[in-house]
DNA sequence: ATTGGAACCTGGTGGC
DNA sequence: TGCCACCAGGTTCCAA
């Protein structure tokens, strides 16, 4: 389910849950995922407290008092519920936490895009050390982007993408930003000027702390499995909108792809 | 070095 | 109904 926005929703939503719990056991019924599960992790966290659930990007770090902690992504498709423990277990329930509160913390990812790592220096990691800036924080500022877009001539969506650059940024909120921007999305990233920079910033900003607020309507029934983040309650100027009018000046919406992903924009409102 | 495309998977949808 | 092509929220890897 996971753009920045969603696993944020999940951080919050598991924290007040599984902080201090102890996990009893472990039980991997699927290992492949995007990198196969390390088959001594069951025993590396049997018995271990949760100290705490962070965010880096898209992935999530739950620290353990032995030191250890585990890295998660959701990939595509993945999900981490709190269930009851006698929950029935689906199809893609890959990954069951039991935890010390008699609940399990299930991971769940029907395409096995996501990963469940274990690491004693998760931010040393090398998926997580190269990653670029948090957008939410100060240092997202427009003169940061305007410097790491200098000599790159990839189109502005894909830089924006690029979690080297930027983390947290995906499909859909590249379009949105790029619309409330009015910046067209094949623009050379070098050619936009340092204040086209700021608006784009804002914006980014914007429809990332809109969406995590509107995923924080749905928290109160996390624990209910059915906790589903604001996705599609988002409201969504133009991704998945191609061929209907524009909402600011009516014009048709046309759909592109940018590498190999669906790129929507207003032709009319964002010049090139 | 930069850039675009394939690859990893499964499930849902729409066309014929 | 069935079959098939294509699409989907992400990210790494590879080759031009």
């Amino acid at each position: 389910m996971p753009e920045l926005p969603e696993v944020e929703t999940v951080k919050r939503g598991l924290m007040p849950h599984i902080a201090g719990q102890i996990i009893h056991s472990t039980t991997v019924r699927q290992p492949k995922l995007r990198w196969p599960v390390d088959k001594n992790l069951p025993r590396l966290i049997k018995n271990q407290r949760i100290l705490s659930i962070e965010r880096r990007g898209k992935y999530l770090i739950i620290g353990l008092a032995s030191s250890y902690a585990l890295i998660i992504h959701l990939g595509m498709s993945g999900q981490l519920r709190l269930v009851p423990a006698n929950q029935p277990v689906g199809k893609h329930d890959h990954v069951d936490l039991s935890l010390s509160n008699d609940l399990i913390l299930r991971y769940t990812d029907p395409r096995r895009f996501g990963c469940i790592l274990i690491s004693d220096q998760p931010y040393e990691h090398v998926l997580l050390s190269s990653l670029g800036i948090e957008p939410l924080t100060r240092g997202f500022t427009a003169q940061y982007l305007f410097n790491r877009m200098q000599r790159k001539h990839i189109p502005i969506k894909s830089l924006i993408m690029d979690s080297k650059i930027v983390v947290g940024v995906g499909n859909i909120y590249a379009n949105e930003a790029l619309f409330n921007s009015k910046i067209h999305p094949l623009r050379p990233s070098a050619s936009l000027l340092l204040t086209e920079c700021q608006t784009l910033v804002n914006e980014i900003k914007s429809v990332l702390k809109a969406a995590i607020k509107q995923g924080g309507t749905t928290l109160k029934d996390f624990i209910s499995a059915e906790g589903k983040p604001g996705y599609f309650s988002q409201q969504l100027n133009v991704y998945g909108r191609h061929g209907q009018a524009c909402y600011e000046c009516g014009a048709d919406l046309k759909e592109i792809r940018i590498n190999n992903r669906s790129t929507v924009y207003c032709p009319s409102c964002q010049l090139s």
